[in-house]
DNA sequence: TGTTAGCACTCTTTTTCTTTGAGTGCTAAT
DNA sequence: ATTAGCACTCAAAGAAAAAGAGTGCTAACA
């Protein structure tokens, strides 16, 4: 049986909302008849309320005390009755501010937002970025730098570099070196990251001759490295934001942070919209009594990465949707190729 | 006046101390007497205590209440009173376990250490390394990765690494990208980081001549590497261990974290024994209620870095001395120049 | 003289009881 | 359909009482 909600209890359930979220208290039915586009009285909001009550979206938290949203309660809310501030100019050029476009990846554009958005909202953000997916190796590099001690770098398309020490049982010769070399540009330059896994990197020593036994562990080294573009997706900011709260559990917050990779990494992944709240156990998000809003940046169409502010329910949705929105779409245009292409016009 | 304890008085300030650092609680009369090696009846110790108070040992967080110990008492407690606990081979064995060796610098060996400390203690752990003070620049790569994209390496004696992606406004030409690496090498090669600042790139720029315009930004960003590796010292672990607890003001814990470069940096400078545990207001550190323990690492007689322990007042010092000891006489000689000669036979 | 049993006293903690007040659901009137 | 009125509920706040841990002091004791 769906009952659709008449208008006045769309507007007082949105009313208790708004009002809950400001003061984390239980919201009377005096509270709601005092405002200003209320018209009715305290009596009718009450018959109104249990009704909303008995439909899911409010409970009680005792019986003589206000009512409180439930899940369903601020889905609605989120979904259909909340109407989201538009952004005045300050605060566009505050999120602007927000941006580093001084920075030469994507990543590091990305990862100033977060920060910024996590002091602005006093919350803990987070980014996964899934560039790496879409990038390719452009180079692997080789460079001796002490006896027996070598640095192996790697580039990839999207601009992001890391480098491994590493240590190695002899000195190589400058042949090796250069053969090395030689053997990643022929076989790696242009490979994906993802494609880069054990197998490949078997195939590739079983396939270097003579010089299998010395160059093995750099290839191994080569695999950690492309590991490591993989792995180091998900990125927090403003964590200890949450751990000040204390309506939030510390101890699931905790967990959540040293789980973050295998947790968050199912959450943001292509199968949702431009932009989802997520709370319950919504895609197995498992912080009680907090939610997480997350909004898509894309590249050329394509999902380039996601950015995310984690709090409690009782969030300022309205306020920030929209900068969540605003900066995903500002970093979307920016790092879009068209505009790259401007730049280097 | 100085008023020596006699043994008794002392022996029952450690009773106190280890009594308090176990349960947390305030201390009295009964539970000291309860003791086996304690012969005397309650009321010789509450002579005592109070003794101890008006020394300034010990005090009373109300009338009706036991002791617990100042300051002083801590003081007192660590350098003379408590029996630090001998090793046992589990122990040993346990903290070899913590030490990454595979590693490839010394950076990454304490960082294990710290990690893993962090873990063991419940504590959060601080790591201070002086490397890159001794050490000298051993390589400035340049290395293109697309239009305008160039990486530059750097590479220290301490056989640390790091990276800076930079965008220029041109491209470079071979003989341009030759004449910076040809540069780099005749004037950075052994000079150490301490040395490079602004004044000596800005020499190196003037010197530069006909190529001044183009790779000025890349000397800029060569001094920011150099920034880098000095500011880059001092790091922490198992953070949120320390704000889980209650009895820690946790602003005073985000506030220390938020400032650790300026604070850390004065209390772990070369005016110390090897080994200290800071508490108070003790070389400016500035948690209350909460008392951190360093130790130094060494390589070749000259401090290397150090390695620390910050938790509540209340630690098991006599666990965590030896353990910390331990663990920095190994690094000391792991990381020695006559075991890296040993590696290398 | 140092140690100890005994005891009155203090002050926190815990428990119990009472009061207060916000908010509800229901009924009857509009 | 809406609303005023009212009895009822229940958490929170407050007050009072009881419990308990620990002390300091005194006087006795070895």
């Amino acid at each position: 049986m769906i009952v659709l909600l008449d208008e006045r209890k769309r507007r007082i359930l949105a009313a208790v909302v708004d009002a809950y979220i400001l003061t984390g208290e239980p919201v009377g039915s005096k509270a709601i008849a005092a405002l200003p586009d209320i018209r009715v009285s305290p009596a009718t909001i009450r018959n109104d309320m249990a009704m909303l009550e008995q439909l899911g979206y409010l409970e009680q938290p005792h019986t003589s005390a206000g009512r409180i949203p439930t899940y369903s309660g601020y889905r609605l809310y989120i979904d259909e009755l909340m109407n989201a501030k538009t952004l005045s100019d300050e605060e566009k050029t505050l999120l602007d501010n927000c941006l580093d476009v001084d920075v030469p990846t994507a990543d590091a554009l990305i990862e100033s937002a977060s920060k910024a958005l996590a002091e602005l909202t006093h919350c803990a953000t987070v980014v996964k970025n899934v560039a790496p997916k879409f990038s390719v190796i452009t180079k692997v590099e080789l460079i001796p730098t002490g006896r027996r001690m070598y640095v192996l770098l790697m580039v990839t398309s999207s601009g992001n570099i890391k480098n491994k020490v590493c240590r190695l049982e002899f000195d190589l010769t400058n042949e090796q070196i250069e053969f090395f070399s030689r053997y990643m540009a022929e076989n790696l330059q242009g490979v994906s990251i993802e494609d880069l896994d054990g197998d490949t990197i078997d195939r590739l020593v079983s396939a270097m001759g003579a010089y299998m036994v010395t160059l093995a562990p750099l290839l191994q080294g080569v695999c950690e490295l492309a590991e490591g573009f993989k792995d180091n997706e998900i990125k927090l900011q403003g964590e200890k934001n949450l751990l000040a709260r204390q309506d939030i559990n510390s101890d699931q917050i905790v967990e959540f942070f040293e789980n973050r990779n295998k947790v968050v990494k199912n959450m943001l992944d292509d199968s949702f919209g431009d932009l989802q709240v997520l709370f319950g156990e919504d895609g197995g998000f498992i912080i009680e009594n907090s939610s997480m809003i997350v909004s898509k940046i894309k590249k050329d169409g394509k999902t380039a990465g996601s950015l995310g502010v984690i709090g409690p329910m009782r969030l300022d949705y309205a306020k920030i949707i929209p900068y969540l929105e605003y900066l995903t779409d500002r970093i979307t245009d920016i790092i879009s190729d068209d505009n790259e292409d401007d730049k280097n016009n």
